[in-house]
DNA sequence: GCTCCAAGTAACTTGATGGTTACTTAATAG
DNA sequence: CTATTAAGTAACCATCAAGTTACTTGGAGC
C-alpha cells in the first residue's frame, strides 16, 4: 500500500502487450497464409483485439508484415551466435530447429516467393549474420573440421539446403520418406543421416577416421 | 482448292488453342503469384481471352489450378524418365533444370505452403514416379557409384535439397552467394561444386580416386 | 441454306477485405 | 480535480475480384 504502484490489478490498457498480441498473431497468420492470403480480421480475432488497434499501432497490413519478419529475423539472428561445433552436430541441429520452427521456414518460403530481386526486408544485417556464418565455416576449416578445399559459401548453401528442404517442401519429403515431416521417427532417421553424411564436408584424411559409428560393413 | 480443307485461313474460333492459351497464361501467373495471389483477370488478360471463357473451359479457379499443376507434373515427370548416369553429373543436370525451370520450382513451393497434411493434387502418378526414382538409385548403389550403406530415401532427399534449394529461396542464396541465382557465374560455380560434391554418396572406397579434378592440394 | 450447339462477349452481382470515420474512455501529468 | 492524449470500439465505405447472367455468333452436319 505505501508503494506508489503505478499498475492496476488488472490494467483494463496495455499497450505493450496488446502490440504483442498483435505481432505474435501476424506471425501465426502470415506463416500460415503469406502476405496476399492473410486477412487483417482474422489476425484482429486471434489477437482478441480490435481490428482499428491493428492500424493504430502498425499503420497498415504491409507494415505490420515487416515488423512481424523483422522480429522473426532478430530472433533466429540471435539464435544463430550462440551456435559453435562441428558440422556433423550442427547440421542436426538445424535440421531439428527447422523442424520445430516451420513458421519461420514458412515465412522465408513466403519472402522467397515474392522475392523481386532487389533488396530483401532487413537486408543490411542479414548481410552482417550471414558474414559472421561465412567466418564460422572459416574458422573450422583452419581447425580441420570441414574441408579447406571448399569455398566458405558453397559449404553455407549446401547446409541450409539440407537442413531446411524437408521443413520447407513437407509435401515433397512425405512423397519420398512416406513419412510426415513432423513425425518424430523421421526426424530422429534423418539427424542420424545428416550427422553420417555429414562426413562429405570433412578433409578427406579425417574423414574416414571419424565416422566411430558406422563400421564400415559395406557388402552385398 | 480442290482440297476440302476443313480449317480456315485463320479460324475464328480455335476451343483447343484457347484451352493452351488459358493454361499457359494460368502457368505462369500461379508461378508468379500463388493461388491467393493470382488474379483470374489478369490470367484472362495475358491469354487474351475473355474472362467468361476460363470458367467455360476449367469450371473455377481451383480447378484450373488444379489442371496446370496436373500438366506440369506430367510434363516434369517425362523429363525425369530419361535420365540416367551417376550421382556427380545428376546433381549438377537437375540443379540447373531447377534454375532453368522456376515456375515448376515455385508452383511446388506454392503447394509446400498450402500443404494441409492431407493427399497432395495427383499423389498416385507421383508416388509411382518417386518408387521410380528410389529403384533407380538401388540401381547405382548396385553398381556402386552410390554408397549402399545409405538408405536410397534420404539419399533422393538430400539430392533433390540440394539441387532445388537456390531455386527456391533465391533470396537467401544471394545474401550467401553474394550472386542472382540467375547469375550463369552462380550456376556453372554451383554445378561444379556439386560435382565434387557428389562424392559424399560415393562409397568410401572409390570417393577420392575418383576426383581427377582437385589434385589434393589442402594447405594453409 | 438452315439448324443447333459450342465458342465467345459485355456487363453485372455479390461478397469479402483493407482501410477509415467518428466517437468513447482509461490513465497519467500537473 | 482536471486537461490531455493514447488506447480502444462499432459501424461504415470503397474497392476489387470471383463468379454469373443474358446475350451473340461461327461453323459443322444435315
Amino acid at each position: 500500500m505505501a508503494r506508489p504502484v503505478k499498475i492496476a490489478a488488472v490494467p483494463l490498457r496495455d499497450p505493450k502487450r496488446t502490440r504483442e498480441r498483435i505481432l505474435s498473431a501476424a506471425l501465426k497468420e502470415f506463416a500460415a497464409r503469406g502476405f496476399d492470403g492473410a486477412r487483417v480480421d482474422a489476425i484482429a480475432h486471434r489477437a482478441d483485439i480490435n481490428k482499428r488497434m491493428l492500424y493504430h499501432y502498425f499503420g497498415n497490413k504491409e507494415h505490420l508484415f515487416r515488423e512481424v519478419l523483422r522480429l522473426k529475423m532478430s530472433q533466429r539472428q540471435a539464435l544463430a551466435e550462440t551456435l559453435s561445433g562441428d558440422p556433423a552436430e550442427g547440421l542436426a541441429f538445424w535440421f531439428e530447429t527447422a523442424c520445430q520452427d516451420t513458421d519461420w521456414v514458412r515465412l522465408l518460403e513466403w519472402e522467397a516467393l515474392q522475392e523481386t530481386g532487389k533488396r530483401v526486408i532487413d537486408e543490411k544485417s542479414r548481410r552482417a549474420a550471414t558474414a559472421r556464418g561465412l567466418q564460422r565455416i572459416r574458422q573450422r576449416q583452419s581447425r580441420g573440421q570441414i574441408s579447406a578445399e571448399l569455398d566458405p559459401r558453397h559449404v553455407m548453401l549446401a547446409m541450409r539446403s539440407l537442413t531446411m528442404f524437408p521443413a520447407a517442401f513437407p509435401q515433397l519429403t512425405r512423397l519420398i520418406m512416406g513419412r510426415s515431416v513432423s513425425d518424430p521417427r523421421f526426424q530422429r532417421e534423418r539427424a542420424a543421416f545428416l550427422k553420417k553424411f555429414a562426413s562429405a564436408f570433412q578433409p578427406s584424411a579425417t574423414r574416414n577416421s571419424l565416422k566411430t559409428n558406422l563400421p564400415v560393413k559395406q557388402q552385398e
